[in-house]
DNA sequence: TATGAATGAGTTTTCATTCAT
DNA sequence: GATGAATGAAAACTCATTCAT
């Protein structure tokens, strides 16, 4: 009859996790919330963490996705290329609010299962953002950058929405659910990759008229 | 005796909340690190929520300093403040690297305590930020921007480094409490100032030169 | 396997909340007493205030119940009535002696709960009395009383030896869950019914000689 | 300064102690009641249980003096002098509210202080009450009653308003307080005492004509 | 006489987990 | 697959008491 057990337990826990932070939410809460008995937990996931580990592997598997569609665009440029692959994450993450934001916060804790799943992906993250970066500096594209620290510097506006939440509702009067914001978001992000990594179309045009 | 049991209570709890996350420190973990009491936790603070909304004061005390203190330069310019006042922000939190991570992780949740101890200083900071973004338009020091959105970038671009502890150690191999990194981050900060909000420098040297 | 677990709780705290009273008695005291895990009075009760509000309900439901089984008598008099109703609480309350002597001592206390149970139960109770009382004054069974009043009194008399334990033991040489006593005291509290409230027979004898 | 230190404290905890139950009530709550530091009850009192001890030796030193000014009218005859008993019973019990509510439940614990205390103050108690009912019956202004038996059921009837607060507030609509009540409370007792232990004026009247 | 700090033992409650069904 | 009962451990919190000042 209820074949989705897994499926409910697994919404419940994005949930809770996310409003209640993860040692905020009780195996209970989760059972009540998704209508199923608690040992369902243990029997699909082992226990509590594994129910974690389950979280971080969905959003990991879809976020590396996410930038492997957009490092597709590579060969229509750099600045193309990573243009797509910012908005393909914001758009995931904004499918995924409640799931982006549970995950961004735990990753912060520097517990034993966080470190072994980001050091995979983690990789695979640097490899692609790097091929990225490096083409745009190769093709002049870009100007001449740390391509780790313009990482950092990108998640780190790519994530500012899911993780203030309050500016957002009462600052900006946006919430974040709100498919308008996030189009209009990603359109700062590119003033950011324009204004800050590529070669500015002044400068070009300076360069161009003087030398 | 000890007049000191208040405060090696609430360093110890900032390094716990900050390694284990609220949630996951109990009493007995801080009171055990500070070696003190568990019933004085409940003396001093009535109890463990009381200790957290402690460190969120402590926190958002200095930090509103901070801006104030960056705020002072604003006769200098719109773009020397703006820096002055980023420059600051990031020194203090890398000076307090476990609260801060400790306060931008809590805050993503979104409770009683948080909304209400954000709504004071939500506004004290948007205050700031605001009369020095609309300053540096008014004097064309900065494009036109929305003052709210570049103020949300800003503080996604300061906060990554805390956020990220994993990027840092194992991309950057950075550990974050190394003040050659913080010195380093905070030109990149400068950067995106100069880049996205600032009439870039060609820009000026073009429509100098042309007309 | 052990599906009695409720009820043996349920007499454990029954004797201890009477012997110690309820803030006196521990969960764990119940727990040992009823050698179950004190866990599983969270797991019946929800919490040891839910347990108290059980005792109520089982006293109060049985309570109203011999009420109504002396009602039944209302058709053979009302002084016959009166009497069985009183002949069954205070038979009702002998058998239930910690039982009765713990509930009549929490509800002198004004708490919440006892509030709403009390509300509920004590509509009933005097909704029998009061029928009893009109219908022996309307038959001139009974001299013109105030309802609520001999109803007051007669719940004084009934619970004085559950509340006065000392006294019985020490001055009449009693323990209370004599069966003895019961009926002796029974007697007495007819003896009330006949001399306060019912015209007397040499009342009724001297009316009748004299006019 | 505050050389009534005592004296709140004592009234803070005779109000605590009726609301909430000996054991429901902490000494930082009499304490910050009585607005004074804690430690005070255990330097006037030696410990919580001290205290207790203290509300009873006040309650029953009151008591037995009410009884004794009312068997001062013992010449006047054996049915006023009881009632003068009742009254003065019952307008201290009234004027003391609390703490006649307060003694009254905790006497219905079995401990070992109302053990003790209750021994010396019983022995009086039952001394006057012997003496004014075989006063009654020798000179045949009472019925033959077995004293004990009646002293039980009259301390029922006198203490029946105190116990049963809800049955006043919300059948009788009285509160307690009202002097009002314990005037028109008083009489139904009298009708006792004059309907069960007084030999009936019809009596006497039916005997007088007949023989 | 009065107090603020501190404590240790004890309280209720919560919780992840197990297990027989 | 799924459940209700049960549990042991640990959590937060309470509290009477002590003590130096």
């Amino acid at each position: 009859m209820k074949k989705d057990t897994k499926e409910v337990i697994v919404a419940a826990s994005i949930h809770l996790f996310n409003v209640n932070g993860f040692h905020g939410t009780s195996i209970r809460d989760i059972a009540g919330k998704a209508k199923v008995n608690p040992a369902n937990i243990a029997y699909y996931f082992e226990n509590k963490h594994g129910l974690l580990e389950h979280c971080f592997t969905i959003f990991f598997e879809r976020y590396v996705e996410e930038i492997e569609k957009g490092f597709a665009f590579i060969e229509q440029g750099a600045s193309v290329c990573l243009k797509k692959i910012a908005e393909n994450i914001m758009f995931f993450q904004f499918e995924n609010l409640h799931l982006t934001r549970l995950i961004l916060r735990e990753i912060s804790i520097d517990s034993q299962i966080v470190r072994e799943i980001m050091s995979t992906y983690l990789t695979k993250e640097r490899f692609y953002f790097n091929r990225v970066i490096e083409r745009g500096m190769k093709t002049k594209e870009f100007c001449h950058v740390n391509a780790d620290y313009i990482t950092l510097q990108l998640k780190g506006l790519l994530n500012m929405p899911f993780l203030n939440t309050h500016y957002l509702s009462e600052v900006l009067h946006v919430l974040p659910n709100e498919k308008y914001f996030a189009e209009k978001y990603i359109k700062e992000v590119y003033k950011w990759i324009d204004g800050v990594i590529c070669k500015n179309e002044y400068e070009r045009a300076y360069l161009a008229v003087n030398y």
